[in-house]
DNA sequence: CTGAAAGCGCTAACAT
DNA sequence: ATGTTAGCGCTTTCAG
């Protein structure tokens, strides 16, 4: 490994000297500053991160923290980060969480241990006592995807709410009166707030929920709960998916039992993933700015975690879903009642 | 920030006798492991990765590049990587290289600074001499998704012409003659290995192919790609695709111009991503075992990366695309010619 | 404008 | 079994 001294050495100038050109940049003499380029090229040079980070105390890592890259909606927000990082010069750290509470914090020990003063994380399972504790030991510590009153100013997140009751609403313009939904087993977060946003849009109006099925939050799982809620006969004709992936899942199932999307049912998602765009009919969705949140994020985290930080204690940082708008939906078909008003 | 010295004070003992209790274990009275210990609980002391890096020459830092986090397959390719790197307590560091060599360089520059002694690099541009020039410098880099005979055993890769043959021969057992392809446009590596195994397994039955299309290798490609062909009249009944994202397109651009998928023209993938499960009909492809290739590679790049690592320049390490077989492929239907013969 | 020297936090001999 | 000490590669005063 070629060392600062080496440059040093070769160029015949003191390692300070050295040090200098490769930071400062002024206060150094021309001809000694060429000489030391051409020296660092010909050698090859590589400064030390490690070495830099200790004794400057500056280090620019910037961590992520989510439960499994290889589901699109974190590679997308790991991409996010990754740009403000690029941009920033800062080197990008990774960690699954999996799902789990102590790996999560293992994972967070670990990048901390590395230098991440800056750190995105994706937590759903970890409680908002943990979350504030570890906010106030970490100030360039920022939360996307969830919202934590403690430590508002450091949540990066979505409004659930606010997206369910656009798709609703969107569904309700189209001449829809009859709803289900199939939304995660798991109701915490995100699932129970876009369901109260389907139920708020729909009270609106007056009306109801024809019913609603759980199950994970996959295609699988959107299989299933759709199975389910035409095994239990329940009457609609637009369908609100959790998100993309149980929509699809829907789709799959309504076709199976002989609907047709988006004639006999329309279906709507939520994130608009690559997923989206792969089922037929495409998919209508509501929009998740993902990446470019993430990348907000980590720009947040990078500001926050310099020592003289501005704190913004009473402001938080909200992102709207946007209606995207493909082939899943259609306007209501005539429903079985108006059939029998028009017979009569 | 605490350090190893708050440690050593509050605890009554040396620094040596606490960094002992952090690493070596032995060597070490209980009873003053025990207050040793229980002081690091108390204090939240974390060991400082880089100062621990500095001195021990012994990183774990293990770096990727990738063109994209965003996309699936590099998303799945990162979790495998991730997946060892956590087994294995070495730290995960990411960069994108945004399809570019220039920036790949840097990408990896900056993760040698970095400590990264292990680096998967999925490399699509840089040309062989490069890779060689910086497999030479560092043994601990190994190259994923392509072959580079020249550093063939730090090579971890996919059979893409078997692939393709067995995905053909799986279309000729079904009785198709009338193939098409769409490709990549990027005709180097992969798209091209794979078109030729196509046609091996076509020569093989003395068939040739009926026509390619080139475009863009994702979902709009394909539609692209696939009208193309029909404008052009040529006449198929099984259509191979580059990957699953314009397989996917290929199914769109068929049904649009109606064509059912597999009753009229059967459809066959690579990659097996979520996509290739959330279209309907549901993809048949072949199955691209990223997360556990990315895994292995990580795991030879630590490997090859320890200074006593031994040299295998005699093997490679090359994994196996298999079938899956999902909804996209029916049996030929019966061809004009056929039509015909049966008319006389 | 440049060099000498003092650490950053930690590990690994070398002492005791 | 535990303490002392010499660096790892680099930045940053402090002198000159």
């Amino acid at each position: 490994m070629v060392t600062i001294k080496d440059v040093a050495r070769v160029a015949g100038v003191s390692i300070a000297t050295v040090s200098r050109v490769l930071n400062d940049n002024h206060k150094v003499g021309d001809a000694c500053r060429a000489r030391v380029k051409k020296v660092i090229k010909e050698l090859g040079y590589q400064p030390n991160a490690n070495a830099q980070a200790l004794v400057s105390k500056t280090p620019s890592n910037i961590g992520v923290v989510t439960p499994k890259l290889s589901m699109t909606f974190f590679g997308t927000l790991a991409a996010g980060v990754e740009k403000t990082a690029r941009e920033q010069h800062y080197k990008l750290l990774m960690a699954n969480s999996l799902y789990e509470t102590e790996s999560e914090l293992a994972a967070i020990a670990s990048l901390r241990a590395n230098n991440c003063h800056a750190l995105i994380l994706h937590s759903e399972y970890s409680d908002e006592k943990t979350l504030q504790k570890l906010a106030d030991e970490m100030p360039g510590l920022v939360v996307i995807n969830r919202y934590v009153p403690a430590i508002a100013h450091r949540c990066v997140w979505l409004d659930n709410q606010r997206g369910a009751m656009d798709a609703t609403r969107y569904l309700l313009q189209r001449g829809h009166q009859k709803f289900a939904v199939i939304t995660s087993i798991y109701q915490n977060g995100d699932p129970q707030v876009r369901l109260a946003g389907t139920k708020a849009a729909l009270a609106e109006q007056g009306l109801q929920l024809q019913g609603v099925e759980e199950s994970t939050a996959n295609i699988e799982g959107g299989i299933q709960a759709t199975e389910a809620l035409l095994a239990r006969g329940v009457p609609f004709s637009a369908l609100l998916a959790y998100n993309d992936l149980m929509a699809v899942g829907a789709i799959h199932a309504l076709f199976a039992a002989g609907l047709r999307v988006p004639e006999d049912v329309s279906v709507i998602g939520f994130d608009d993933l690559i997923v989206a765009r792969a089922c037929r009919p495409q998919l209508t969705t509501m929009h998740y700015p993902v990446e470019e949140m993430a990348a907000y994020a980590a720009q947040l985290a990078i500001e926050q975690s310099q020592p003289n930080a501005e704190m913004h204690a009473h402001r938080t940082h909200l992102f709207l879903p946007q209606l995207v708008e493909r082939d899943s939906v259609a306007d209501a078909p005539a429903t079985t009642q108006t059939d029998k008003e028009k017979r009569q």
